[in-house]
DNA sequence: TCTATAGTGGTACTCAGTTCCAGATGGAAC
DNA sequence: GTTCCATCTGGAACTGAGTACCACTATAGA
């Protein structure tokens, strides 16, 4: 998934390898006895480091659950970037990140079973869910940005990457637990949608 | 504000009391020190109860912040039960929660003053931005039921209340920290937004 | 006035998250 | 290989949120 540039310092490799470790070791215990009966003490242990590096690598417990789709997702702001016009309307907005939507759709459900892992837990753990939101207000913060630095208005700077992300929590509940009909569904949704 | 029926007991006149006690003393340490800088024990010292009888009132630290909004988007909610017609369309629906969000926003900045102490609080602690949203999910989920109780398709139920809340949001956003602003943007940010 | 019941607050506990520090380790220079 | 520096590590000790338990008190109702 990522690629490694020649040369790669052995500190380097040596922190990546603790850091799979602990996801690792996280995922398999959360999934053993659930989210709330996991101490950061059982993981740490599990992955074979103290429980002050645990949080050195992942500020908090949750951000250990979040540490994959950080990575996606910031790549999918990166593509986004690059495609917005200058000074869109918003119906245009909206018709990119429709289409900035469904990737993050796609690479999510790339591993549908590490997928429904996922949104089983956070599900089930209200912590999460208000940690995953905060996420996705992250998102549409930095799309809000991309979309100003374009020259677009603020109220469709700040509008559309909030139609989005509720065309993407609509497709999410419609989907349910099947991961194949999440690009679909979303899809369905943002087409319910004409802006001016 | 509560219609007192007569002859309320002494023992739940004495509870609306701690309760208010401990709002007051809450909202004047968060003030005065910030939301992370005060501990439940320094509430509950200054509000005259003990640290315990806190959390018996507020589950959490986070709860005693959000307590008066619960009581107004409670209001709302029954509010809209009443209105929405049977089997609305998308555009029905999104018309009749657009009369739902601006009484929200009238209800809000009814104090304005409280209004500013709360969008302060709420917008410099991260916990509680997190805990602000859970409570907007909890609402687009109620408002769901009771569109799909009335007859509307799964995608409009599910569709309508995210969007609603996308025009929410962005007003609040685009109003900043003038309260008088937010029921006007929230019209614009709706007037934008056409819908099949 | 008496009694069952519910609310109160104190104590002691677990666990998340922070701070500090001493020791280990990789990288670079010689 | 040896030395030196910067960085990483993990342990210890601490604070504060949240929970469990329990003895005490005050209210409601007879």
């Amino acid at each position: 998934m990522t690629v490694m540039p020649d040369r790669v310092p052995l500190r380097e490799r040596k922190q990546q390898r603790v850091r799979e470790q602990i996801i690792k070791a996280a995922f398999e215990l959360f999934a053993e006895r659930g989210y709330a009966h996991v101490t950061v003490a059982d993981i740490a242990e599990r992955a074979e480091v103290g429980r002050t590096t645990f949080f050195r690598y992942f500020g908090d417990k949750q951000e250990v659950v979040f540490y994959d789709e950080q990575a996606i997702l910031d790549g999918i702001i990166e593509r986004h970037r690059a495609l917005t016009p200058e000074r869109p309307t918003l119906a245009e907005a909206v018709e990119h990140l429709r289409a900035a939507t469904v990737a993050i759709c796609e690479d999510v459900t790339a591993d549908p079973e590490r997928y429904l892992a996922y949104l089983r837990l956070v599900n089930e753990t209200p912590e999460l869910r208000d940690r995953s939101t905060r996420k996705f207000a992250l998102y549409t913060g930095t799309l809000t940005e991309n979309l100003r630095e374009r020259g677009a208005t603020d109220l469709v700077a700040t509008l559309a990457p909030q139609l989005a992300l509720a065309c993407f929590n609509t497709a999410v509940q419609l989907a349910g637990d099947d991961p194949e009909a999440l690009p679909r569904a979303v899809d369905a949704a943002f087409d319910e949608l004409t802006v001016r």
